[in-house]
DNA sequence: CTGCATCCGTGGCGATACTG
DNA sequence: CAGTATCGCCACGGATGCAG
């Protein structure tokens, strides 16, 4: 018996959500506004390392998949406040998983990739 | 008041669970696995689009971060099977957790996408 | 059948400079 | 303060050909 494909990229939804929430600096974003609204400026000093194009960029994204909400207020200075979305806090859930699951079982995966590696030299 | 960064990649451990599993074929490949030993023909045929090597370089990553087992059985021809570690079982729980946000949530997403595009056009 | 080697295009990301 | 614009690098991934 052969078999046709049945596993596609279209069909696979989570790889869909990977496509969300994948992007390097997401999930860190994220976490800025797990506690609620909070200013660029904050967020840029808060994330390590992060640059301005690339906060904007992933702010953006955010918002674009109905995420995060963005409250521009337009004065002098122009303050913006970004937060979570329902939507957005819905995903809060399955970050804690995936940092559940990297708290127990991210050590093993190190080991295993040193020792691969030992044995490839 | 907090002006020092207290968010950072490394220290952000679901930013690297994030590394290991959002690779573009990687959930697709664990996907094929969930039923037991698969060999890599069928892999090939059962995952769409997929090619040869990406398939090979998907495989090796999880092979390297212990979560793919390969049991090579030389003779001719060789063959080839695949199946999941312990360490890759756990890692279906959370799958399935972002396969049921997907199913429940991907529509918004969608929805959220396209209004903005519109407003933004 | 199960890979590896190579070329190459695309896009993510960083650095820097500029603006309302 | 909160962005935009531009340049350049490099890893990801696709296509093709070769090998054990």
């Amino acid at each position: 018996m052969r078999s046709k494909p049945d596993i596609s990229l279209e069909a696979c939804t989570y790889s869909h959500v990977l496509e969300i929430i994948s992007n390097k600096w997401t999930a860190l974003a994220i976490y800025a506004m797990e506690d609620g609204e909070i200013r660029y400026g904050e967020m840029m000093r808060r994330i390590e390392g992060i640059s301005q194009k690339m906060l904007t960029q992933t702010l953006k994204r955010l918002e674009r998949d109905g995420i995060v909400n963005r409250k521009l207020t337009p004065a002098v200075p122009p303050t913006t406040e970004y937060s979570l979305t329902p939507l957005g806090e819905s995903l809060l859930p399955l970050m804690t998983a995936l940092k559940v699951w990297a708290d127990q079982h991210l050590d093993t995966v190190k080991q295993a990739r040193s020792s691969y590696d030992s044995l490839k030299s």
